[in-house]
DNA sequence: AATCGTTATTCCTTTGTATGAATAACGGGA
DNA sequence: TCCCGTTATTCATACAAAGGAATAACGATT
């Protein structure tokens, strides 16, 4: 019965996301999406990109689109392509400012990790 | 009123935990659990206190006892009141390291949401 | 020996979440 | 006009997480 290996080496890790007064509005992966949206110029490439369903993409940019003051995301359909996506400047401006905020709390991290195994 | 808020009360949060090489190992449930353990005495009474169940109570110090090197709550059956559940001195030493991470952590959110609604 | 309240464990049901399928709408281009 | 790939939406299902119920084991106390 090989007994399990315990691990002793402990970690620090953790997630940091941005709310609004409804609650969580935006994390790692919904910047993810965006991203991916930018650069592909669609949601469901993006979605395929993550390996994420469309249905589940198209449901997050909705809830984004819906809570924010204007929409991160426009998108239409038919046309050029079958249709297209893109990240507003309000987007972008919210993925650069959810990608600062979250490489301080890596470095706060790392900070943490090495008070850990002295 | 505060300043020029494009976006409505946008807010920094996130949460913390502690990981082995297996994964996620403790959070702050886990914590609050075995806080109210070491006031109660019991897992039965500490799962109600915190509107658990004992079953998922009982689960939790199961995974955390399995994995630390030394067990961070030892527990009895049978005897005075039934039985009862002390949390070990290792136990102890991970709360006060896991409560001063969490707290230099909420520190760092509070910085984090100044910055937000400049 | 019987009682008591807790620990320890299994089983079944419920609830919640994620996924896939299917379909309509759309508009540029062949 | 028809085709194409995408957006937009609904429906049913598969899977996971969680909870309650039920039961056995235990040992001090009576």
């Amino acid at each position: 019965m090989a007994g399990k290996n315990k691990s002793p080496e402990l970690n620090a890790d953790g997630r940091v996301w941005i709310t609004t007064a409804e609650g969580k509005f935006i994390g790692k992966g919904r910047i993810e999406l965006m991203e991916k949206i930018k650069q592909l110029g669609s949601i469901r490439q993006a979605a395929a990109a993550m390996e994420m369903s469309y249905r589940q993409a198209w449901q997050l940019i909705d809830d984004m689109n819906t809570r924010a003051k204007t929409a991160l995301v426009i998108s239409q359909r038919g046309g050029k392509g079958g249709g297209n996506a893109v990240v507003t400047k309000e987007g972008q401006a919210i993925i650069k400012r959810f990608n600062s905020f979250n490489q301080r709390f890596q470095k706060f991290l790392l900070q943490e990790a090495k008070k850990f195994n002295l």
